[in-house]
DNA sequence: GCTCTATATTGACAGCTGTCAATTCAGGGC
DNA sequence: GCCCTGAATTGACAGCTGTCAATATAGAGC
């Protein structure tokens, strides 16, 4: 119960040892679990958060994969919907960046600090 | 760099911010959230860690949905097979408990502390 | 063994999702 | 404007998934 609840746009991350989420912070976040339960789009979300400078253009993410572009594109977007990046264009070439907040707010809900966790 | 990897089955917990992922990596911890990306699951799921004991019978569950017997029992299933978590059965009922090493290595996974992520 | 309650499984079905071919859009060089 | 490259969108399609009715399994009381 000691734990700080921050709020942001009405969702609460309380972690799963506080609170029950409710409906609505069920569904916002699920959307975004959703989003990385697809391993190639876990894969491109590593990929492009362990790129240098912490972004990668889309040519650079493609080559890992043995996918069309269109699903690469696709992928993306999906990733781009839930929140987990952001794409900036630069000319001919999309560059994509994690947006952090997104993730730290995934692993708030998920629990305390691990070595809280583990003592429980 | 210095973030302390965790070999559980050869599953390494490298943060986004370290190794990409590997596709067996990416496999196994997608299989995870894909089993959180579902609304009633993830409430599922908070509901049983929220529960006094950290244990909930499937008759504590079924009353906060408005959905048939079949489809809760489908969802645990889900949790359960993802490795989320473990039931036991104790006479005409079944308890559920968290497994908190699953929910950890996915939160591993999205980031290191909040403090050094939000300092990035 | 019969009856009951609790829970899980099975099968059908409508809606969802990953994938790619074809196409469109965005930007740049000439 | 034409041509090029990079990236996104569209549409089709096969496979996946949430849901429930019907059924099966598990455990307890008599």
């Amino acid at each position: 119960m000691s734990n700080q609840v921050r709020d942001d746009e009405g969702l609460c991350c309380s972690p799963m040892t506080g609170e029950p989420l409710s409906a609505e912070q069920a569904a916002e976040l699920s959307s975004v679990f959703k989003a990385l339960g697809d391993p190639v789009r876990l894969r491109l979300l590593s990929l492009i958060a362990a790129h240098a400078d912490g972004e990668a253009c889309v040519c650079d993410l493609s080559g890992a994969f043995e996918l069309s572009g269109p699903t690469i594109s696709h992928h993306l977007k999906v990733l781009r919907e839930a929140g987990a990046i952001t794409g900036e264009r630069r000319g001919t070439w999309v560059y994509y960046r994690v947006l952090p907040e997104t993730l730290r707010r995934l692993a708030a809900v998920l629990g305390p600090a691990p070595s809280a966790s583990t003592s429980a």
